[in-house]
DNA sequence: CGACATATTGATATCCATCAAACCGGGTGG
DNA sequence: CCACCCGGTTTGATGGATATCAATATGTCG
């Protein structure tokens, strides 16, 4: 269905370590780039899994869907994450670029290939697995039991520490990107945003509301709920 | 903290295979069996992840707490169920027997021992991880997107499939704890099982509202979204 | 049988969704 | 450079699904 490998693919040597996963014997394996629109589905759910790929720039949204559109975002992947190691034949999500993002990546079957003799790699690909189900675990937790003030403040705890650089974090997703993660609607959000800004705990940056500022993180904190 | 290998265990020399572990040297490794009461705490959350279990009978829900006692349950274990199994030094759920269950357990460490050096242990190890993280994915999905009814249609669905024998099943858990499961409260799993009583979609045997037949598979299915 | 846990059902409240309008910022083209 | 458009956001008014509170019914276990 989805070629995404088109005419201007840079295909480069590389060895997997660059790709995150240290390896015992460190063999050489191919790997890619790719850049993708803002929008682009980078894979489908239930499509071949034939890559592994690692954001280099941008953002992606992986999620469900169903059949009368509702969405579920399972997780965001922002620069240096990897994505779309489903350990399967067939992706369970859809992958799309939530802006322009160039992704590196590397085919899952070569991957699988050095897995196989190389038990350093092995381990890896069991981490990565685990710490993507760890990421779920939780987000069960908030999306059956927490409140709208205490997802939107569990996001923006998350997103602080994952792309805050120097006091103000830009965030590439939308509200409705944001609410689908949540399990909430886009008014509920932008809602709760407001009220975290007029409680002085957050304000934005410059004239835009994707740029934010964590003015109190103490009292973001006190949001949580743990 | 708990110590739930206490007097009464009956030490046994055993196969990995007999617990579900495939093998290609197929080493002899050591195997215990625990009976835990109802109710009864096999390992709480963030204790050291010392044992991998298998229920041999009876039934264990595995779950996250709020401070303020919220409970979200992440998943039912069934009897042939491995659980316990963190990849971790510590739990990331408290898991507790639903009724008087027996499992049999092994030392993490030794399956980790054997991982390290058999192949096939070691993919099955990323099997089973990654089959919990199919779950968990799937049921963010419900907890996100879903409705009442077609929550407690995919529980009924899914108990249906695990351990409906002879077109009953017995569930072994409280209405409490479904609602925990689905992220409800138990009276609004008690209205929607009423509902699809009184539509004919299934029906109590016997005098107990645990004891539950589906009398029409395709109606259910339709209550079920995808 | 009695007592306690669990389940059902009803009445009401609450949180969040839905519907709707206005606002804002960025880009485009006259 | 301004006017307009368009995607995204905010804010308001209202509704609805599910939670909460409460009473009754059913089931289980000593």
């Amino acid at each position: 269905m989805f070629v995404h490998i088109t005419t201007d693919r840079t295909p480069r040597l590389n060895s997997l370590s660059d790709f995150g996963i240290t390896s015992g014997s460190n063999p050489i394996v191919s790997l890619s780039e790719f850049t993708y629109p803002k929008g682009k589905v980078i894979y489908g759910e239930k499509e071949p899994a034939e890559y592994v790929y690692q954001v280099k720039a941008g953002a992606v949204r992986r999620y469900k869907l169903l059949s009368d559109g509702r969405r579920q975002i399972g997780a965001f992947h922002l620069p240096g994450d990897i994505f779309g190691l489903d350990n399967g034949e067939t992706h369970r999500f859809t992958a799309e670029a939530v802006v322009k993002t160039t992704v590196r990546l590397i085919k899952r079957q070569s991957l699988e290939v050095v897995a196989d003799s190389d038990m350093v790699v092995s381990r890896n690909l069991l981490g990565m697995t685990t710490s993507n189900l760890q990421h779920a675990e939780n987000h069960l937790l908030l999306l059956g039991r927490k409140s709208s003030q205490e997802r939107v403040a569990a996001f923006l705890h998350e997103m602080d520490e994952r792309l805050s650089s120097a006091e103000v974090m830009s965030l590439p997703m939308t509200r409705r990107d944001i609410a689908d993660y949540l399990g909430l609607t886009l008014e509920t959000v932008s809602r709760v945003v407001s009220q975290l800004r007029k409680a002085g705990v957050l304000d934005f940056i410059g004239n835009t509301q994707r740029e934010i500022t964590i003015l109190d993180r103490q009292r973001l904190a006190s949001f949580l709920q743990s």
